[in-house]
DNA sequence: CTGTTAGCGCATTCAC
DNA sequence: GTGAATGCGCTAACAG
């Protein structure tokens, strides 16, 4: 066994020399180029087959500057939103001969941060940064210093920057108007992680839901904290303790409104009969849960695809991406954890 | 804006001439090499801030011939059993500095070896492949070339080769025999992928505990072919229009059981109460469907953390596994989809 | 404690 | 059409 745990790896100077050419041409082969006779071309092949060439990656990433990998940031993939998203971003990137590093944070700006700088010290072409927590500032700096960006579900202004977000807001007006609509007057909101600017977009639209039919925002029945089953029904447990509880709750993830649910089954009081929950993302499960959440829609796949076409287009042609910015809409889907619907006035 | 997308980045070498020290020292700073005076650390330290110099991870790697990445081959990170182990084997990378990059196959052939190669070609320091398809003369040829190899769910013998399995045919029987206790005779099998070791070795544990109770095979009652919902629910609609339909069905996976119980409700069977379910993985899912859902679980969490614990063992000391194997025993999780469970005598 | 000299594997000017 | 020489950014002997 050699030094490390490489055996029998051979180099592009061991498949010119079976062949009888050059190294450069050895190189005009691998790389698709033209300008190379059928012979020749032929003994290349034949050289590399026999010897099981591979090119190094961490050698050609060395002198062409590009790695040929991308790295994709999220807060975890166990949250079921995350998995058909990272899902995508790989087709795309895999389809171009692109691999994807990814790294979860949890959240935790520390190791957003670390993520990012291993990322940048492994020559990643380009980052996708989904929900990221950090500072503004900070990113334009990870930007200045060359790296191309795709944020997802955040907006940050600078040429090498880009990003592909659902409108939060519009989210958080539609899911509050169907209760509303239903005729609820006491509309909770169990809110996700403080510092996520989803969170802060979807209760912006509950606002505004509100304010539209003229209900004061009543912070009292607003709880929350984290985007997990255990979160939700903590939460769920504390409002229903209210003087004044509320008649339905608009969740800001399907986890959380699953586990509010689960708690409310576990009070005894029914859904929807008791109380209507609307969650956020429809995920897998959402469809499968007793009863079916009705929950407003990101489009995940699509979103994965969007961001990663996008960096992939930036690197290729290391221009600033145009639009900056393409937004999508969340949609409503209905099941049956609200109730019967029956198309109300607005 | 220089060539490519690299703007400011710094090099050693930069960093050596703004401290007034050689390339050397600043590399052994970096390395938090011994022997390096306060004084001129902190100079060289201070250079690295102000230039925001970061390592180049690929020409590192080319002289250490180590690239501090791992890579991570799976079916399909959609399918909820692999999140969790996913997110335990980055973790562990994490924790050691380790990079993973994450490659689906869609269980195809074709698409894990074009991972693979590609991996291979990144200079990975190590492979997790779970539950490759792929033939072992290939992953022997693979191991050959030097690669650190572990495998999850499969095994192979080669020296720079370790596994992490957990007992199939166990788990198989523990869910049959389940099924059979209950007082159920004619008891079907939903079949996974039919090149799936998981599959095989479930199958057989299925038959075993069949035997065990001199209840006779019957092929008509073993249907499906794919581990998804969809799949699942096909297989349900198959076995049930038989002549002599089953009256409990044990599953592949959690993914086909839930798409079986949705079947059955379509059809207006009730489950447990007409037909009991089991199926195997305990997604997280499983405990919220309707009813939840009895099931066989995998340690996802702890395979993956073993599976990487094995490997970056392996990378650091480079030699062989030992054990080759570790083999974890799945559990029984009885929730409602069976029905009233008597602790019967086996 | 620190600097000098090579060279990792490959792509790229230039010549021929 | 093809070859020889140069260097990407870094670490590793080996001196001093």
């Amino acid at each position: 066994m050699s030094r490390h745990s490489g055996v029998n790896r051979a180099t592009i100077k061991q498949v010119a020399r079976l062949s009888g050419v050059s190294i450069k041409t050895v190189s005009r082969v691998i790389n698709g180029a033209v300008y190379v006779s059928a012979q020749t071309r032929r003994s290349v092949t034949d050289a590399i087959n026999r010897l099981n060439y591979r090119p190094n990656a961490l050698a050609r990433g060395l002198v062409t500057r590009r790695s040929r990998s991308i790295g994709l940031v999220i807060a975890d993939i166990v949250n079921p939103f995350f998995p058909p998203f990272v899902r995508s971003v790989e087709d795309a990137a895999a389809a171009r001969g692109y691999n994807v590093i990814l790294c979860d944070t949890d959240e935790d700006r520390g190791r957003e941060r670390a993520a990012i700088s291993l990322l940048l010290e492994k020559q990643v072409d380009g980052l996708i940064l989904c929900a990221s927590r950090l500072p503004a500032a900070f990113l334009m700096a990870v930007a200045d210093s060359g790296i191309l960006l795709v944020l997802v579900n955040r907006v940050l202004r600078h040429p090498r920057a880009a990003a592909v977000v659902v409108d939060a807001a519009e989210g958080g007006r539609r899911a509050t108007a169907h209760l509303l609509d239903l005729g609820h007057r006491r509309v909770a909101y169990l809110s996700g992680p403080a510092t996520s600017f989803s969170h802060i977009g979807r209760l912006r639209g509950y606002r505004q839901a509100l304010d539209a039919r003229g209900i004061a925002f009543d912070p009292e029945i607003v709880a929350g904290g984290a985007a997990s089953i255990v979160a939700g029904g903590e939460a769920a447990a504390k409002l229903m303790s209210l003087k004044r509880p509320p008649t339905a709750i608009f969740a800001f993830d399907d986890l959380m409104a699953i586990g509010a649910m689960e708690d409310l089954r576990r009070q005894g009081r029914r859904v929807p009969g008791d109380v209507a929950v609307v969650g956020f993302d429809d995920i897998d499960m959402a469809a499968f849960v007793a009863p079916p959440l009705t929950t407003v829609a990101q489009p995940k796949a699509e979103m994965g695809r969007l961001a990663a076409a996008r960096l992939l287009e930036m690197i290729k042609t290391s221009s600033p991406p145009s639009p900056r910015t393409v937004t999508l809409t969340p949609e409503l889907i209905i099941r049956r954890s609200c109730g019967w619907y029956k198309e109300a006035a607005t």
